[in-house]
DNA sequence: ATTTTCAAT
């Protein structure tokens, strides 16, 4: 992914009408965990100007990882970051996938809380996936460092961050630990 | 004090 891409999309002081996800896989063995280089990469929503049909980031995501048949018996850690966190009907896809896929895990990583969700509650949908065994977390300074180092054609520059991230990535924390904690009972 | 959101005006 390039520089201007990353810092447009990811940057939690802006709000793009799009969004990226970028992925990586590791296999868990004990106490170990192998990388597996080969499976990590990036994916963004298609909409109505591809002459596609609409759909967001996590169906291509989910389409990857279908297409990768990892080992059931083996476990493996997945480990997103996404620019705008799931709506609810690609929250419910992940859950469902979660369950019918105990040798996964998934970690999300979200720049952005998205709630503005015209097809269901994107709170019980965030609820659920966590309660399917999700971890959910907004990006900090070294998530989106992480980011820039693993998944941006840097050529050798530090991430650079923008002004107001920490405060920003402390408002959106508390977003969505305001709705992960309040639907649990 | 404080919009905006995987678009469509």
């Amino acid at each position: 992914m390039d520089e201007h891409t990353f810092i447009e999309n990811f940057s939690n002081q802006e709000w793009p009408s799009k969004t990226y996800l970028c992925y990586k896989v590791e296999r868990l063995d004990g106490n170990a965990t192998i990388p597996l280089d080969g499976y990590q990469g990036f994916v963004r929503n298609k909409g109505f100007d591809q002459l596609e049909e609409p759909r967001h980031a996590e169906f291509y995501f989910l389409e990857q990882i279908r297409s990768w048949n990892l080992d059931k018996n083996q476990r493996y850690r997945l480990t997103c970051f996404i620019s705008w966190s799931p709506c609810y009907t690609c929250a419910q896809n992940l859950t469902t996938f979660l369950k019918e896929n105990r040798h996964i895990s998934l970690h999300i990583f979200a720049s952005r809380v998205y709630t503005r969700d015209c097809f269901g509650c994107h709170q019980s949908g965030l609820c659920a996936l966590q309660a399917a065994g999700a971890r959910i977390t907004i990006m900090t300074f070294e998530d989106f460092e992480r980011c820039w180092e693993t998944f941006v054609d840097h050529q050798g520059k530090p991430f650079q961050p923008w002004e107001g991230l920490e405060v920003k990535s402390q408002e959106f924390c508390e977003e969505l630990q305001a709705i992960l904690t309040t639907q649990q009972n």
